[in-house]
DNA sequence: GATGAATGAGGTTTCATTCAT
DNA sequence: TATGAATGAAACCTCATTCAT
């Protein structure tokens, strides 16, 4: 493997795993994958060493894929409110914007095929995130509650609002802001 | 007469789905599950036409074993708080009492393999949880926001919740009680 | 097995038979051809020794009941063309009332399961047929060939028969007149 | 550039096909049949996505083969009788031949995998013997018979003299030359 | 005798991965 | 490096037959 010779092959088929994945779940050939990112099937074998390698680097890139947008634009002078809407908006956006990367990272998520390794080094990545909610958690309601308590809680809420705007796409604007009343006045 | 179809049988069968899926996932080979069921690997096709079939009756199994413990004990006359609170204390007593459960749960769910047709059949046997939420649902913080809001931001932050109790099992307790007030302050 | 107690099921599951390999030829399950001739799976088993031996005795019914049909109102005393005629006739008609019976008759005539003492004990039933077409197989055109060629050339002229009358029904007695002409112009 | 197919192989399967059913049927396992061609089970399947498809690709492979065989040295311009008695000899020549292909032919003909677009392909390739039969088919014995009856009775009377030759190989040309008459007395 | 659940061998097909080209 | 044919283990499922009831 080593170098990489082509960075567009190598995210035709990672962009190629989401499509296959959304549509028949982690049980999709590689094969597929490969005919979709119009490779051969041995050349996905070239940038990933098997299916679980490309399965975990898919989790790392798409988790790496929120979190930049979350720090793009991130309003680190802002008060807490502000960073904790900024966050809430921002991941809220990238899964409305691709539904198909959210549905993927949840199966992902769940599956075991995902190790604990490749968990640690997308949670590196939080920085911004982390920081902001440890900062909630010293507070009011979350005080002594353990530290990520906040994220997940957010992620939870996130979750529920997404079924709904999923279902109800026109009132888009006024769920996300409505449901992050909900969830700042619970962690507040 | 022949030999009667045993619910034991038909039990075991899910058990050990419930088991083996816990291991590998919904990959799981039907052929491991009946061995664990100590069955025939054929065995297992009397009791469900195919896989497919399998992890739908799984699926209702578990989702109607948690409607079951929720709606023991429902303190039908009871204040709102106080049903909401023995519905959030119900779900995560099994969910914490049956940890392998609840995993396979969310896979399920995550998974295209549960249809429309099943989920709709798991809905209807919610009624005493509908009922208490969608009474939440006409008050302060969430009118306005669609119906089902509530159950979706209960499931979502008992998810946090559990995530926290897996990892922190002593402070049960304090945790289930905490966790509540954040849900309850959100959506009172 | 010994004694058997009915009859009527016997027939029934030959008759079964007959309709599922129709559907899905020689590989018809024996628990569906159970089921549809109303008995349970383990029955046809009192009946049968096994599946090799039902559809042995399948092929002995039908071919039985032909020569029965060929039998019944044979002219002993008429001239040769008469009696082929007749023969020629009978079968036809069978045919033709029997679509399904005679495209099992084909299957089972093609199959290897068919043992040659089944064989054997059908050709032994066929006595009027043959003692029929060895007078015709000494005379003209036949003579010096094989004994049973009359037999095979009108089985097979039969078949080409019956092909166009399933086509074209309406011409039923026109085809079988002039299908006969033929034959019996190239045997005479 | 990867391995490319090899029609070789191909044809060892379908080689090895007619070995296979030839011994117990249409039952046949791919896996014997690929181990007999000398390929591992799973590369039977680059080459027929099924064995439908294995089954229907032999079927026309037959027919083309003895179409091919009458078509070689067919004699156009000579008299009707020369050119049914051409066609009446190749066909025979090639079952004599290769009695094992002949008889899969049979059991593809009854079977209801071979589909009616196959069918329809493999009568097609059949020109030559169609025009010589439709002349045949104008003239005395068959006028007014559908047309294609004439093909219909060759292949029933060839049916027949093949089951003979087969238990009287010695009579070979005799018994090709006697029967032709037979068949060219009856249309004539 | 009748039943149909139970069995497990065996069938077809899929698929991650290898490797000749 | 890229290709895609080749591999064969393993998956799901079927089915003739047995046997407890």
């Amino acid at each position: 493997m080593a170098r990489i010779r082509s960075p567009e092959k190598r995210s035709a088929i990672l962009q190629a795993a989401v499509h296959e994945i959304t549509e028949v779940g982690l049980g999709a050939p590689t094969a597929k994958i490969a005919r979709r990112a119009g490779v051969a099937a041995g050349t996905l074998f070239t940038y990933f060493a098997n299916k679980e390698e490309l399965l975990n680097e898919l989790y790392l890139e798409l988790k790496l894929e929120v979190y930049t947008r979350v720090n793009a634009n991130f309003p680190h002078k802002g008060s807490l409110e502000r960073r904790a809407r900024h966050i809430w908006s921002s991941f809220l956006d990238w899964a409305i914007e691709f539904p198909e990367k959210r549905k993927v990272s949840l199966q992902l998520n769940v599956s075991d095929l995902i190790t604990p390794e490749t968990r640690r080094r997308a949670a590196v990545e939080r920085g911004t995130i982390d920081t902001t909610f440890s900062e909630l958690g010293t507070r009011g309601a979350l005080r002594g509650l353990p530290a990520g308590f906040a994220t997940a809680t957010m992620a939870a809420m996130q979750e529920a609002t997404m079924e709904f705007i999923a279902k109800h796409p026109k009132q888009r604007e006024a769920l996300i802001e409505r449901a992050f009343q909900l969830f700042w006045r619970a962690l507040r």
